[in-house]
DNA sequence: AAGTGGTCTAGACCACTCC
DNA sequence: GAGTGGTCTAGACCACTTC
């Protein structure tokens, strides 16, 4: 079959379990069976049922023995980022306005702080070829040594850079609304007001801290953006198994 | 520390990287080093290393070494399931019409049949307490000792019996979009023509033979559903590291 | 040739479950 | 007490990269 065994005892157990001879919540033979049945070690056959598990096959209770998974198929994903992931890609990034005010009801309530602190607002159009494509408010904290307002050109990766430095720790939501564009929206987009919007809620947490980074409402046209989401390929999921 | 060996080395290494003493593309000690860093087993300090790298932080070169990864932060996901996650629970599900046709050019190419085949449409109106909420139309292959058509009853779980017995061979693929509802739509969700509305239209795969079990559009009200996704949390993807 | 990670073995001791 | 999975060790041989 294959060179390496402990793929080969995968593959094995993993056509069992597809083709029906083992359903979900069945237990699997045991460690010591598995040995026998395929003479293997102990080790290489746990490193099986390890990459098994992680492909959400298996999963195992210590005592008892191992179980065949019920299949999640509700779990989607799919990659986004407003920059990269548009249908027409993004050459100019024109700054509407920056402003510095006291943060509102709702975003003190988003930021944990209270409605005198301070939040940056700043607005900015996206554009392909010449075409206005999508419209953005950022809101995050005003850190005062950090002169994003009175310099306009700092400002504009400031996020970025942060997000990068903070790297493994962030953490974001992202949330998909639909509803018809308004005067303010239309203008910037160039599309007839009442037209079909998609506003795209996005938050960025500092998963060690808990803090929110930045809060982003992002209007695009349906036309310029596509949102596809699938059940992820078990091959997709397998990373490195010892 | 830890109790267990491996989860404190990984716990170390994770805040070197988390620190920022490890940057996306360095270069780990090699294993021999962390084993007498660590006074661990060469399988230890491989577990521990397979663990990061599981969850995105490390990945490993034969020949080479084990390198810091560059983090993901563009990977979002979420859980959806037309039935179970909309913001008010289905207690009402009514058949409004099942049709046998042929394929119009589109579906053909989706179920990669020809013209002349033919498609059983489902449609049903999802309800709660008496309040429309969703608009479906199912499509799929007839298949003819299946007699879905003939018996209303045994149609409505037909497909879901079928995702059951697939388990693991099935792949879902979802796209959102947003439009302003037609008469027909409208009518049955009783809003007014015009309103904003998503459609969600849900392609469910056969990954083993790679055919195409069932095509889905499916109309809802914004205020009914929310479309919220997430960059994972490191530790929802822990699973099994032997 | 020396160093790296990849695979595999044959043990050991532990905590847990089941009877 | 017998069986189960969880952790850990100290080796071995291999393919690969680097010099």
């Amino acid at each position: 079959m294959n060179e390496v065994l402990y793929l080969s005892i995968v593959k094995k157990i993993k056509e069992n379990i597809l083709k029906g001879h083992y359903k979900p919540g069945d237990m699997l033979d045991s460690e010591s069976a598995l040995m026998k049945e395929f003479q293997a070690s102990r080790m290489t056959i746990r490193k099986s049922l390890s990459l098994l598990s992680n492909e959400g096959y298996v999963y195992s209770v210590p005592g008892k023995g191992n179980f065949v998974c019920t299949p999640e198929t509700d779990l989607f994903q799919f990659r986004f980022n407003k920059y990269d992931d548009l249908l027409v890609p993004i050459d100019e990034v024109k700054l509407l306005f920056v402003k510095v005010k006291e943060a509102s009801a709702q975003l003190a309530d988003k930021f944990s702080l209270t409605t005198s602190d301070k939040i940056i607002e700043v607005s900015r159009l996206l554009s392909s070829a010449g075409e206005p494509v999508a419209l953005e408010f950022i809101y995050f904290k005003y850190i005062p040594n950090q002169p994003v307002v009175e310099d306009r050109l700092k400002f504009a990766n400031h996020l970025e850079r942060l997000e990068r430095s903070l790297a493994f720790a962030i953490q974001k939501t992202l949330e998909v609304r639909a509803l018809k564009a308004d005067q303010s929206v239309s203008r910037r987009l160039g599309c007839p007001e009442g037209d079909v919007v998609f506003c795209l809620e996005e938050m960025v947490v500092n998963s060690e801290s808990d803090s929110v980074i930045s809060y982003t409402l992002f209007y695009v046209q349906p036309k310029n953006i596509e949102m596809r989401a699938t059940t992820p390929k078990e091959e997709n999921n397998a990373k490195r198994i010892f």
